[in-house]
DNA sequence: AGTAGCATACTTGTATGGTAGTGTGGTAGC
DNA sequence: GCTACCACACTACCATACAAGTATGCTACT
């Protein structure tokens, strides 16, 4: 991605590569960070940046001392738990609404999209599964007109991707979560709403591994 | 509040200024506003009134058009729902961890801030409810661990502050809502996990009124 | 009258200059 | 050697200049 294909303005475009250096690591936490060096190193002028800096800071990716500089923000692990359980709260949510009404489109799409989820299974391919899997969420959250519950949710958990990428053996039971995947669909089929809602529990649960392994191992990443 | 006796930055004071100026209607929905026009009667330069532009958008109180102009979004219906129904899926996770594990200090906080609220509610000071209600609240937050979850829900919710302004006439049930206040630090106390969740679910539920008749008497104010 | 086209006055986006606060390293004085 | 002080480099913050896109209204031509 450079500035000449990007489609958007400056402003998003800087967003966006600092954002992905932070997310995959390439700025590792605590990393120090100014204006002047990313806009010569992205060869654009400072306003752009700063920019990209407030909503970075809004993300809780960079922490800004006034006068002072910028570094890529240490990761919390109560943040990153503080996403999981908003997460989970809001989906379990949108489970019971799904079970009561839900349109057939979404419902097909949720279907094809497991099928496709099948395939990634089976080449291995952690990366579509991980884009399937975001996009098997978002039909359920626009099936159920919570597009911007969605939105918040997506960049709260932004945190969890560094830990995910900190723990790269880190394997998932794509089986398993397909399988939920696979029960999520029937139960808004049968309108069992209490299935659903349990299912969806569990299914989020999952994402609370004990990470203190991870903190032992990268001590200088963490707050 | 003017600018010398402002804590904090330019752009914090602007965004602050505006973000009142449009919760108060007193930049009503559609209202067009520029960055010259705001940084001349602030009697700052652009750059800060841009930085709190961008925030507003961020929030979805003003919409930028590049090169063409920016107004005060209209109000969306939807989006009103899709924050009070993620602060209810929230706050009822809330009080089922509450419910299994508290801090004794703020659940007598909470008590005191009920006892505040029974006084204030003598006065009808509605303002004050309001502000006690919300501290109220951010106890249960506070509690659980939750404070990002939070201001998350807060930031999301502030379109349905634009409502309750329209809605002058609409009275609250206070007795009502302090005698659920009470219920919850009740449920807190006995640890009593489903009463709790129940009383929470009904109290955000009482958010949820029918709003078409605003709808019809500001028509331009609505998306 | 109607319309194409251009000048103009807006808008936001980007670049750059200057300001004030902060940390650091060196130096003079003890 | 140690400390107080100061010059300097660096930061983010704010102000301003310039660029580029858009709406509008006038004018000239059909």
């Amino acid at each position: 991605m450079n500035r000449t294909n990007f489609k958007g303005s400056t402003r998003e475009y800087v967003y966006e590569k600092i954002r992905e250096s932070i997310l995959s690591l390439e700025l590792t936490p605590g990393t120090v960070i100014s204006e002047k060096e990313i806009s010569d190193d992205l060869e654009v002028s400072r306003t752009p940046v700063r920019e990209a800096f407030l909503k970075l800071t809004e993300d809780e990716l960079l922490t800004v001392l006034p006068q002072r500089g910028s570094f890529v923000t240490l990761i919390d692990l109560d943040h990153v738990e503080e996403a999981r359980f908003l997460r989970e709260q809001a989906e379990v949510g949108m489970m019971k609404l799904a079970c009561h009404s839900f349109p057939e489109s979404k419902r097909l799409d949720m279907l094809a999209n497991i099928e496709k989820q099948k395939l990634a299974k089976e080449k291995e391919d952690e990366q579509a599964l991980f884009l399937l899997d975001r996009d098997f969420h978002l039909f359920l959250a626009e099936g159920t007109n919570k597009k911007r519950v969605w939105q918040v949710i997506q960049r709260m958990d932004v945190h969890s991707q560094r830990l995910r990428k900190l723990s790269m053996n880190l394997k998932l039971n794509w089986n398993l979560l397909i399988e939920q995947h696979e029960a999520m669909v029937q139960a808004i089929e049968q309108k069992d709403e209490r299935a659903g809602m349990e299912i969806m529990h569990e299914h989020l649960t999952l994402l609370q591994y004990d990470q203190s392994p991870l903190k032992a191992e990268f001590p200088d990443y963490f707050q």
